[in-house]
DNA sequence: AAATAAATTTAGACAAAGCTAAAAAATTGT
DNA sequence: ACAATTTTTTAGCTTTGTCTAAATTTATTT
């Protein structure tokens, strides 16, 4: 598989993940920064090689082949971003670029041995599951604060608002990326939201509770 | 700089380290594991942009801009061996295929903070220097014990017969990759050698002494 | 020093991945 | 339902890095 031919694969991954039709060919061509006639030659060749299913004007899916390839790459690309985070000590916001290029990289001991390195971890540094060798991931849901029911749990994964602001009253608050929250209770009035931190429990406001992540992890 | 460019760049620099004239199309061409009318068109395209000295028939040689990009890429590749080596527990000969690929990532930022994880490493695993962030490097000589004279320390790194039976035999004696040794006399009658290890001192064979490499670090 | 051999370069072609412009199919609006 | 618009495909061209075959230059031999 050439480079290009993986990025496409992946393009076409995430573009059938927000909805579950196939994917068409000018939203392909906007996610690959390329043009809609370079994508149809592409496709062409994927189809060739029964990574994708592929009728002319009717857009694209990816064969169950393709799924797996799909998959793969994500996974390294999740493992590459815990590697640049809990070892280089990456913040969470700097590493999808580098990752990009790493996840590229051709060897199966490579991945295992990385895999093995990190601990077998289950999500990246953003919330998002890591499949396994098979393609196989737990489902994990990443939802705001202020959509969760009370006595959610979950961990800390990302922001909405990455001001310095909001990043300085996280830190103030003792609120950090990688805790572990409860939801206590959640006042109608104001939406305001009391939580379980490692400080004891704080109440937060609706605004802030809008703009931070929690990573359920529901495992099947 | 393409991955292209970046493999002729550091073919070049390996290649007139051999001796220091200027390198021939050819020899660059067998070591590309491609055709010499090939390397002509390539180190045009590299001499145009000033990365090569090239007159018609006379061979190639890096130019100062050529040399600090291959050496910033050998820097790359070396610090991914030591990476493979000492945090994934490969052995020091399975990493080469996959330092070769992880040496094209462009990241200066993650190179400094994987420089910085392993300790700022002074070689690689094989024993070769790493050169730093300027290019340069402290020099070292890995020579086999049976060519270094009496009194001479340095550090294992490295055998020339890679066959079971000969790493058994290391094992059985206390040698292993890492050790330090220091040569503390050589018998002129059968060139059998005795140093020092971490379980006392041994003598060895000049044929023993012939298959391992030290690597002596030469202070400038 | 001429003849032969070896090394190097040129010319012309090819595959991959992209582009533009034009044609064809599908969708939408009235 | 059919005209207008949007989407998709086709055709033909470009660039990068490669190749083969032929031409040219340098090196070696006798």
């Amino acid at each position: 598989m050439t480079l290009s031919e993986e990025d496409y694969i992946k393009a076409i991954y995430h573009l059938s993940q927000i909805d579950n039709k196939s994917v068409a060919t000018n939203a392909i061509a906007e996610q690959m920064k390329t043009k809609p006639s370079s994508v149809t030659d592409m496709v062409k060749k994927l189809s060739e090689k029964s990574l994708v299913k592929y009728k002319k004007y009717q857009g694209v899916s990816l064969s169950e082949k393709g799924r797996l390839v799909a998959l793969s790459i994500i996974r390294k690309h999740r493992l590459w971003e815990v590697f640049l985070v809990d070892k280089l000590n990456f913040s969470w916001d700097e590493v999808h670029e580098v990752a990009e290029q790493l996840e590229h990289i051709k060897s199966d001991a490579l991945i295992d041995k990385l895999d093995a390195h990190l601990g077998f971890p289950k999500v990246d540094p953003h919330g998002d599951p890591i499949p396994n060798k098979e393609g196989f991931f737990t489902k994990s849901v990443k939802k705001l604060i202020s959509e969760l029911p009370v006595l959610s749990e979950g961990v800390c994964v990302g922001v909405n608002d990455s001001s310095v602001t909001f990043l300085k009253f996280l830190d103030k608050n003792n609120i950090a990326l990688g805790d572990t929250f409860k939801i206590l209770d959640r006042e109608e009035f104001d939406g305001s939201v009391t939580i379980s931190t490692r400080a004891g429990s704080i109440r937060i406001s609706e605004q802030i509770a809008s703009n931070l992540f929690l990573e359920i992890v529901d495992e099947e």
